[in-house]
This record gives C-alpha cells, sequence and structure tokens, in this order.
RNA sequence: GCGCCCGUAGCUCAACUGGAUAGAGCAUCCGCCUUCUAAGCGGACGGUUGCAGGUUCGAGCCCUGCCGGGCGCGCCA
C-alpha cells in the first residue's frame, strides 16, 4: 500500500524507461499548481539537460506514453516541460478507503527499524523549569513520538542536569548558609542557585570553594555526595509533574552523574588511543580537522581542578547508551547555540571508535521570544517559570471557552480538563507549527484564538468530526463504500493521500511543522468538505456512508497527526 | 577579529532542498446560519523575497560582495 505519488512514480518512471531515460527522473509530487493538476513531474527538464534535448519534447513523448491509464483522469505536458497528472476519481476513492482502513491512516512505517535513542528536555537540578526548556521538550517528545510511529525502537531520555559545577555551587552554598538537608525544598533550590550563580562571578574565592566542592563529589566525598541525593530527589519529582502536565513524558531518567562512574575508565581509554593532551593544567582532545573554516576548541575533558566538563559527561554518556542500549542513532535535541560542543563531543566520540560519524545528531533550534525580539522574559525582566507560563496560558484559555460559551453544559472537572488541552494545543502548536531552526515570538493571545492556524483551532475541528460521528451513530447511520465525486471530496481525498508524505518529509528533517502544516491543511479541507456536503441530511444511503467513511478517515488522521504533535482532543468542547 | 544562522505581504510564519502565477494565518473590506458545533466557509486587498552583481533554459533557494539583526568562540551547562 503506498500514496498516489508513489504509484503515479512509477507509472512515470516506466515512461522514462521506455523512453530510454533514467527512470528515476519519473518523481512525481503534489502540484504547485492545484487549478491545472493534482500532481506533476518534472524529470523531462532535468533529461533534457542531460541529454541536450527539448524538454517540452520530451515531456509529450512521455504524456504521449501516460495516456490512457486507467488510474488517470488527465495527464498532459505544460509550461517548460512539466507532466500534468490528474488523478481518476476510482483511484482516489480506493486510496481513501486504504487510509480508513490503516491503522497508520495511510502512513508507512520505515523499511529498517532502528534503534534512536532521543536526549531531550534537559532539566537542570539547580535551576527550576523555565520557558527555555519549553522548546526542548515540546520538539523533543514530538520527534520521539513521530519516530516510534514509524516504527523505530525509541526511548526518550531527559537527561537530567544533576552534575557538574552547578552541584558544587549548589553544596557550598546550602553549607554556607547551615541549612538541614533533609528540610531542603524545591524553594530553597529555586533560591540558592542564582544567587549562587552571580556569587561565583563576583567573588572568585567563593567560586574556587564551588570548584573544589565539584571536584570532591565527583571524588565520591559521602556527605556532598548524601546533600547531592536530597537535591536530585527534591527536582526530579516536582520535573516529572511539571513535563506531564505538558505531556511530556520521559522512558529514562537518566542522568549526567549516571556516566560518573565510566569516566575514569574512559578517560584512562582516551590516553591509551593517544587523544589525551595536557595543556594549560587541563586535559583535552583536540577535534579541529585539516579543512575547517573556523578553529573548533578542543574537548576539555578533565579540567585543572580534575573535574569532568559537561563534555566528559556528554562522551561517557555516548559510552554508557552503548554498553546498554546500543542506538543506531542519538538525536540531541537542544538548543542550537550549543553546536558547537556537539560538534566537538561528536568528533571527540569519532576519533575514540564510541560512535560513527552519522550516529550523534545535534537537533538545533532557535528560542522562543517576547515582543522585543528577545528571549521570553517577565514583565520584570526575569526568567519565566514554565510552571507560570502554563498557568498563565490556561488562565487564557478558560476565558476563551467562556467568551465563546463553549464546554458550559461540561461538569466543573471536565471544562478544567478541557481547558487545560485547550492550553497546551496553543503552547505547542504554536512552537511546532514554525520550522524548528528558527525563533519564534510568543504571543499569547494569538496562539489561544480559535480562529487560524492555532491548535485550539485544530481541536475545535476535531471535536467537530467527534460530535457528527457521535450524531450518526445514535441515528444508526453506518460508514461504508468511499465514493469520491464532488469537488470538496476530491479535495479532501487529496489531503489524506498526502499525509505519508508530510510524516516523511517531517521525519526525515526532524521537523515536526510538516505534521502541523499537514493537520492544519487536513482540518481546513474537511471544513470545506463539511459546509459543502452534507453528511446526516443526504437522501441517497450511499452517499451518507461514503461521507462518513471519509470522515472517520479524516478524525483518525487528525487524531494520530495531533498525537505526534503531542495534543490531545476532548471529546466535547 | 573568526565562524554559524537569519532578513519573504502592515504583523507572525511557509515554500516538498533549482522549476510554472512565491503561499498560509492575523489584521482590513465584502458575502454566507429555518440545515450535522458560524470559534466555521467563500471572496477581495496585500510582494522589486534586505541591496548589488554572478552561475543557467530557469534563483527566495547556489556563488561573490555589501547593509541590517541574532548567536557562538577552552576550564558554566
Amino acid at each position: 500500500m503506498s500514496d498516489i505519488r508513489a504509484r503515479l512514480g512509477s507509472a512515470v518512471s516506466a515512461a522514462f524507461e521506455a523512453e530510454g531515460l533514467d527512470p528515476s527522473l519519473g518523481r512525481v509530487s503534489a502540484s504547485d499548481r492545484p487549478d491545472l493538476a493534482d500532481f506533476q513531474c518534472n524529470g523531462a527538464l532535468a533529461a533534457a539537460k542531460a541529454a541536450r534535448g527539448n524538454p517540452r519534447e520530451i515531456a509529450s513523448r512521455l504524456v504521449a506514453r501516460l495516456q490512457g491509464l486507467p488510474e488517470l483522469e488527465a495527464v498532459e505536458s505544460a509550461g517548460p516541460g512539466f507532466v500534468n497528472l490528474k488523478v481518476a476519481l476510482g483511484l482516489l476513492s480506493e486510496r481513501a478507503a486504504e487510509v480508513a482502513a490503516s491503522d497508520l491512516a495511510g502512513a508507512s512505517r520505515v523499511a529498517a527499524p532502528r534503534r534512536v535513542l532521543v536526549d531531550y528536555g534537559g532539566p537542570n537540578v539547580a535551576k527550576p523549569m523555565h520557558v527555555g526548556h519549553l522548546r526542548a521538550a515540546i520538539i523533543g517528545e514530538s520527534i520521539k513520538r513521530l519516530f516510534r510511529f514509524r516504527g523505530d525502537e525509541v526511548l526518550g531520555d531527559a537527561h537530567f542536569g544533576d552534575w557538574g559545577f552547578q552541584m558544587g555551587l549548589l553544596i557550598t552554598a546550602v553549607l554556607d548558609e547551615g541549612l538541614d538537608p533533609a528540610r531542603l525544598t524545591l524553594e530553597d533550590l529555586e533560591r540558592l542557585y542564582p544567587a549562587a550563580a552571580a556569587q561565583a562571578k563576583a567573588d572568585p574565592a567563593f567560586r574556587d570553594r564551588a570548584r573544589k566542592a565539584t571536584a570532591e563529589l565527583q571524588g565520591g566525598r559521602a556527605d556532598y555526595r548524601a546533600l547531592w541525593s536530597r537535591f536530585v530527589e527534591v527536582s526530579r519529582s516536582a520535573l516529572k509533574r511539571e513535563f506531564h502536565a505538558l505531556g511530556v513524558d520521559f522512558d529514562l531518567w537518566k542522568g549526567e552523574s549516571d556516566a560518573d562512574p565510566l569516566i575514569p575508565a574512559m578517560v584512562e581509554d582516551l590516553r591509551a588511543k593517544g587523544l589525551l593532551e595536557h595543556d594549560q593544567g587541563a586535559e583535552i582532545v583536540r577535534v579541529a580537522r585539516e579543512g575547517d573554516k573556523r578553529e573548533l576548541p578542543p574537548l576539555l575533558v578533565v579540567s585543572s581542578e580534575g573535574s569532568a566538563m559537561y563534555g566528559t559527561t556528554d562522551l561517557a554518556t555516548i559510552v554508557d547508551r552503548r554498553k546498554s542500549f546500543d542506538p543506531d542513532l542519538i538525536l540531541y535535541v537542544v538548543d542550537q547555540r550549543q553546536a558547537d560542543h556537539f560538534e566537538q563531543v561528536f568528533r571527540a566520540a569519532a576519533l575514540a571508535g564510541y560512535a560513527r560519524e552519522g550516529e550523534l545528531e545535534h537537533i538545533g533550534f532557535g528560542t522562543m521570544n517576547g515582543a522585543d525580539g528577545k528571549p521570553f522574559k517577565t514583565r520584570e525582566g526575569g526568567v519565566l517559570k514554565l510552571h507560570d507560563l502554563i498557568a498563565m496560558v490556561t488562565d487564557k484559555a478558560r476565558a476563551r471557552l467562556r467568551e465563546a460559551d463553549l464546554g458550559a453544559e461540561l461538569s466543573p472537572e471536565a471544562f478544567e480538563a478541557t481547558a487545560h488541552k485547550v492550553a497546551v494545543a496553543a503552547l505547542k502548536f504554536a512552537d511546532l507549527s514554525n520550522f524548528r531552526g528558527t525563533s519564534y515570538v510568543f504571543d499569547l493571545d494569538r496562539f489561544t484564538s480559535f480562529e487560524g492556524k492555532t491548535g485550539p483551532y485544530l481541536l475545535y475541528q476535531t471535536v467537530r468530526v467527534k460530535s457528527l460521528l457521535r450524531k450518526a451513530a445514535e441515528q444508526g447511520a453506518e460508514a461504508g463504500p468511499i465514493a469520491v465525486a464532488e469537488p470538496a471530496e476530491r479535495e479532501l481525498a487529496l489531503r489524506l493521500d498526502a499525509f505519508d508524505v508530510a510524516v516523511c518529509e517531517a521525519y526525515d528533517r526532524r521537523a515536526p511543522h510538516a505534521i502541523a502544516e499537514h493537520a492544519y491543511q487536513l482540518a481546513q479541507a474537511f471544513s470545506r468538505f463539511y459546509a459543502a456536503c452534507p453528511i446526516l441530511a443526504v437522501d441517497l444511503p450511499g452517499q451518507r456512508a461514503s461521507r462518513l467513511a471519509l470522515a472517520q478517515a479524516v478524525l483518525k488522521q487528525l487524531e494520530l497527526s495531533l498525537h505526534i504533535l503531542g495534543l490531545e482532543a476532548p471529546e466535547r468542547m
């Protein structure tokens, strides 16, 4: 079972071959001119270039060979040498039925499933979750779901930030204040860390004590370890709760500390391989390469204080993952600004033989900005906690629902659950509808609007389909064979067919916005269909059954799309 | 200073990696509810793709140089 594009592609490729041309030129894609065709092939242009021929003439010969195919309603050459294809209604009906019957709503699985580890979220013991963590969580969760959807074996790892200098800072701060470790709260941590970080910048003596504490913690000093596990315990449960509220859940809650026991042996291994070098009191691995445009700094493996740096931990984590899950691919969903760091780690891993080229990939993303175009801050200029952000969006979602008089008949609990779903949808869809690499501007009013390209709109449309199907069930109306006829049905069937392209593009580019775009297009196509084609009110039982089957296929594909994006539609709103 | 990314409609963003007339949403204006959720649908308006060259049948996309913005550049993560 494959999509229409692929089926037409093989027919067109065969025509290329019959003309003595490269069959790979027969690739077919959705038409740029929906007014002229459903699909098009640009291969005649490339063929003409290679063979110094006339593209229009080649296109005409291809068209002659494709004439009369039962899959096609029309085929013609156009423009400088395009082959335009219009699909027969029979094929559209057949394909829509496939989508309706398919567990994946017409999407395909990968040919060879891989073990993939997605490293995302990156919550930190010392710091509260703030808006900076939002994108990693949203994008990473979606990529995890996307890869799993296509059949890979996937694990999501929170890769908890529970090691390194920040821990030394906290230990030093707690001891200086003489706090009782047993009574430490999340609020203490959230207060102590920023203060300690600031003090370390201003006061070199304090900084040195914190660095020493870091090294001693990593060296296994018992009282520091005890204090440290208290930090981890306090913040992990809070972080789990925060993430879960966002619909973000991890398979692994590994931390940087889990890689720590592997570090001594790894350092020895690097030394034995001749990769380690003494430099300015530290030990480094040089990763610069011939022909680099810029000078990539070496990876710092052991600091002059004797402690592990974040590159060390990242490298050891690769070793750890190699031993446990042995992934074919590790995706690091981390801020784009850390690109150089990952390049350093990846190169060091390749040099040491911990991972091959291409097995490690940094999935960078831009920042979420405020109206001023700078990374999002509170009105007072501080960092906005994720918890407060979600509360803010949920408040707005509640207000929007009331404003529109939606959900009035729901119980208070159901209303609250709906408001939360709307809020999460608003936040996540706004993020995922942009390409991850670009930064975007946070705009509460726009994100929570039910109009336009928003999460709430998608939820609303999904709920409309559910409502329709519920009503059909009450009336005893059943779905039946699909017979695409009306223009709106035709458009809808084409859109259902396009799901696989969107899924594959999102997968290949690690770019969930392709799914977001598709979901929006599908919702719109359904809405046009819904407006143009009465479903329950038609007289012909066959037509009603066909349209119900289309609606069911839409609902399935919409819900799968939402699921990949990490959203969930309520039953009613 | 070196390097990376970005600059597309008034605003927020796309553009299947070189193809036809650069698309959506918001905003503005005009239509459509006795009919399955109108928070919907249809239509109109809106562009020298930052600027200047180059490569070719063809450039928002590739190359060069400017202008403007963001970010990174060894002991934080």
